[in-house]
DNA sequence: TGCTAAATTGGACTAAGTCCAAAGAAGCTC
DNA sequence: GAGCTTCTTTGGACTTAGTCCAATTTAGCA
């Protein structure tokens, strides 16, 4: 476990430090979108003392490396996750939650390459709407 | 002009308020997408003296009233514009433009409905690549 | 083991956005 | 058109998100 995210780490080109395999562990660990706060305390947390701005360029190296993939979800902290499979996200706009939307079933390009003026290399979908934990909460 | 500025506010519901109308006519003359720092600079090259909390405030009230949108771009400051069509939006990673990309041709919607646990209202595409002038202007 | 380039540190700084109590203005009623 | 009520604005303090930088430490190569 521990050593495939030292040889990602190491595949992606990157030198492996403490702070990078900590990152990706707590990640992880964590589950989900993260903010840079709440990694940081992931990682004081597992015992792993890091600076702030060490978080910051940790996780900038990581997406850059395609280590962890930055959850675009609106306005608000940015928020990282492991990268995994390939997916959009739902936001819930009463309780903020963010869920993993698969893309297309067929595991092809999920919607039709738009006519820009230019080359799009990467596509990102954010549904809105009301999460069912809040519709069933709803009064 | 002015007045169906007015009347919309009204419509909407809302107060018709000095910064309010000055707001949306700002936002129109400026165009695009544009920064509550960008606006409240226009609010003031127009002669319209509004504090800045003033100035989200009222962009906020006038996105829930839906007279103005959010155009999600990814991480950095909200950007607002004048709600028109449906649109979506297609960012340089290089100079960061932001420009509009046409909902579907058919003018339906251009996104197959997700299988989301819960009711999505709204979907939002961010394409993301290199537009034609960086790439013209790319060695 | 020693060297060098890359990564980390921490503290200062900037930018983005929120909060709140007091003052001011919109728009209804008579 | 005066008065009243409620909503809006104000401005300043505050919080949070993120950047910057020079000094220090460390990974990984020879």
């Amino acid at each position: 476990m521990s050593d495939s995210v030292t040889g990602r780490i190491r595949n992606a080109g990157l030198r492996v430090t403490r702070g990078r395999v900590a990152a990706i562990e707590t990640l992880q660990a964590l589950g989900g979108h993260r903010t840079v706060d709440e990694i940081a305390r992931g990682l004081t947390g597992r015992g792993v003392k890091v600076a702030r701005a060490t978080v910051f360029n940790v996780l900038g190296d990581l997406a850059t490396a395609g280590l962890v993939v930055i959850a675009d979800a609106g306005p608000g902290p940015t928020r990282y996750e492991v990268a995994t499979y390939d997916h959009h996200h739902f936001v819930c706009t009463i309780c903020g939650s963010i869920t993993d939307v698969p893309c297309a079933e067929n595991g092809g390009q999920c919607i039709e390459p738009a006519v820009v003026d230019g080359t799009v290399s990467n596509v990102q979908v954010i549904y809105r709407g009301v999460c069912s934990s809040c519709e069933a909460g709803d009064t």
